[in-house]
DNA sequence: CCCAAAGGTATCTTTTATACACTAAGTGGA
DNA sequence: TCCACTTAGTGTATAAAAGATACCTTTGGG
């Protein structure tokens, strides 16, 4: 370890998606500049999580970091996405003022990389790690103001997440290890916005040889307890068939 | 323009795929080091397209800019695929010597952000621009020998090609602007590396109202000449359906 | 006139999409 | 103890799309 001598002018920007059983919300980090004599507010708004890279970081290492710090977990789903190198995306006004605040040497230009992560909201202490964090409602994110280029990497995390959802068994990464088909359909529904139809969702999965049941069933609920199931990577390894499925 | 000062530590990589109507190749340009004494050649090898970065400079400019100046070429497709940052991804002994060599100020360590292009290969004329560009089978390249990580690269750029196919309808770019329905199964069955079977193919074909009919046919060819078609990205804009086409 | 590739028609099978309504099993309160 | 409530869980029918196979015609060059 030692001295982490960071990349001035190279960051990482991580989206980090969860989800509670109902929708699908987003991790941010609230931003507040109190001015210090008059009292007044200058900057309250909300970022994504990002920070430089470290010199002798790889980027992936750097995207890992900044979500244990945040949230405490570690071996957490990480995908980068695209990296955003607008010559002023952190040249705002609010966002010039904020960086001379926090004065730690970045650079005017900073190009940063974004990765989406997919936590199980369930084993996060938020407020053990970090009071300012707290998730909102991804459909909330078009209302709100957020620093830097942080809504248009927002848009583009969730772009990617759908296209990848579509293609690898991501999602499974939202849930707790043992999940209902509900909890599975409703986390589908709330990644794509919309509604599914319940028996021929359930056909689906039942063709999937991955997500396997288990013999319990959930407990202490008020009416049919459901089904447990697991996902199985290895099944999934073994079973997924190399599908050319053009096109468009 | 004035005076353009590089980004040391950032660069792009593009990943040139060009089709020949028979295999899909990938524009590569030699890099060769003879030591002036001895005439012994330190160097010999292959490697894909890139440069550093301007610091007024945005990463799709920089990429076509690549682009430009090694074809001659602008307005191409291109698109940002990944970015690349393991610590010693330059640091091979041969590559080390080339970057002394070169002697322009690069850091010792480099991020590099891939993108991919596709050209029509018709269009291009190598020797104009760049005696040492020659475009290669994708299918030999494993065999190479590429410098730095591009092979890696390559290897990356060739898996975010054959997603983005089957999503969007780009593999137009490959093709000239009139093309017959055999070349473009050629095509895909280059880009998927799998034959396709020319009725169902046509059939297909034939329900994308974008890919329209001309007037004209081939001329001078040995056999009865096909007719041409036309890529409308107008007509595709208009009937695409969003299709939620779910899942792995 | 023969060859080679283009282009079309027709049939059959498999796969996939979609629509739809009732019974089962728990909890909790009256 | 029974009833109300809530969510789990299930099967079938139909239509459309995709895929394989067979076979036949057209066109232009040599």
């Amino acid at each position: 370890m030692g001295k982490e001598v960071i990349i001035p002018n190279i960051s990482v920007d991580c989206v980090i998606f969860g989800f509670d059983f109902e929708k699908l919300n987003v991790l941010l980090v609230e931003r507040e500049l109190i001015d210090s004599k008059t009292g007044a507010v200058i900057i309250k708004d909300h970022t994504l999580t990002g920070y430089h890279i470290f010199e002798d970081e790889v980027l992936d290492s750097a995207a890992s970091r900044i979500l244990k710090d945040l949230t405490g977990l570690e071996n957490i789903y990480l995908e980068q996405f695209y990296t955003f190198s607008d010559i002023d995306r952190v040249a705002g006004a609010k966002d010039k003022i904020w960086l001379d605040y926090m004065n730690k040497g970045f650079a005017d230009r900073i190009i940063t990389v974004g990765y989406f992560s997919l936590i199980d909201s369930t084993k996060v202490e938020l407020t053990v790690h970090n009071r300012n964090a707290s998730w909102f409602p991804i459909d909330e994110i078009p209302g709100m103001e957020l620093a830097f280029d942080h809504k248009h990497i927002f848009d583009k995390a969730l772009e990617a997440l759908r296209n990848k959802v579509k293609v690898d068994p991501i999602m499974f990464e939202l849930l707790p290890e043992r999940f209902t088909l509900t909890q599975l359909q409703k986390l589908l529904e709330a990644v794509f916005d919309t509604p599914l139809e319940k028996r021929n969702f359930r056909k689906k999965v039942g063709q999937m040889p991955y997500v396997v049941a288990l013999k319990e069933k959930q407990v202490g609920v008020p009416h049919k307890p459901a089904q447990l199931y697991l996902f199985s990577r290895e099944v999934y390894e073994k079973t997924k068939k190399e599908r050319i499925g053009l096109m468009f």
